[in-house]
DNA sequence: TTTATTAGTTGCATATGTCAATCATTATTC
DNA sequence: GAATAATGATTGACATATGCAACTAATAAA
């Protein structure tokens, strides 16, 4: 298998390339709404935390600059997606929620994804799976201890 | 682990932005050519072509417009990494040919990617890599499938 | 030799992204 | 308690990215 010569980011780019071109395209056909990618990324790390969320908490986690986490988020609200919230206990701070038209299309989405995935997987076992993802969590891990190391 | 519950593209993804941000932190240091991602995916992948490439070619495998691609190869060419030549058998085609000074760039880049990558894969087996990298060839192969198959 | 197809190009619109400057609010310090 | 600093959000300027539609030049098909 030539393709372990590969670098390990052009393997997953190119993994990730045509599973999110199909997924966008079923999507499309499900949904009226149409996110793009950067959006819909933004509108489900939102919705993944637990606890409240402010503008600068997403630019430090998706790593952009605050303003283009702003206009995305203008985007998603004119789209009713996400609200901005004013924080009564601190005036300067948003807090950005997911609305109920949000959660339905996350809900729908993740519907999309994990029957394109029944697919995408067939063949492949359990225990390979599970490797799979131990594998992508450790590089995550240690990607993010690598970058907070070198920004300090 | 929970992140098994994560929408599988969205696992890849978060593995995925903490490694890069590392990769152009590192890059731009090394290197004082500053591609983006998107650039450096195109330049890469016209010089793993092994026959001619042409611009066309090169949207389908990567499924941008053309005019996206043709505005990176000018990016690219003011770079001088890149280089169109006319097909003589054909003039309606450019060749895209990588010079020596992009075929340099992308060895600098693997080798920092090579670096980074026994850091962040310090502690998993070989077994683990190699399951990883079978799955997601698995994956690519079945969403280039998919792909195709809807496209019609 | 018309006509159709193909490869590349251009204009336009939107989205994404960085940087620097600014505004309002809150914290700190003297 | 008033001056100053820090924080969070916003805006403007600018470059890149991307898609769509219209167009040009070259080649293929009729």
């Amino acid at each position: 298998m030539e393709i372990v010569k590969m670098p390990l980011g052009m393997v997953v780019i190119k993994m990730l390339k045509p599973m999110f071109c199909v997924l966008e395209m079923r999507a499309a056909k499900q949904t009226d709404l149409k996110l793009t990618m950067p959006q819909f990324v933004l509108l489900f790390t939102i919705n993944e935390e637990k606890e409240e969320v402010i503008l600068k908490d997403m630019a430090e986690k998706l790593g952009k600059d605050k303003s283009a986490i702003l206009r995305m988020i203008d985007l998603l609200e004119k789209k009713e997606l996400v609200r901005r919230v004013v924080d009564q206990n601190d005036r300067r701070k948003n807090q950005l929620m997911v609305t109920k038209k949000g959660e339905r299309l996350i809900a729908e989405f993740r519907k999309i994804e994990s029957e394109l995935n029944s697919e995408l997987l067939e063949g492949l076992s359990e225990a390979d799976m599970e490797t799979f993802y131990k594998v992508a969590n450790h590089i995550q891990i240690k990607s993010e201890q690598l970058k907070i190391a070198s920004t300090i």
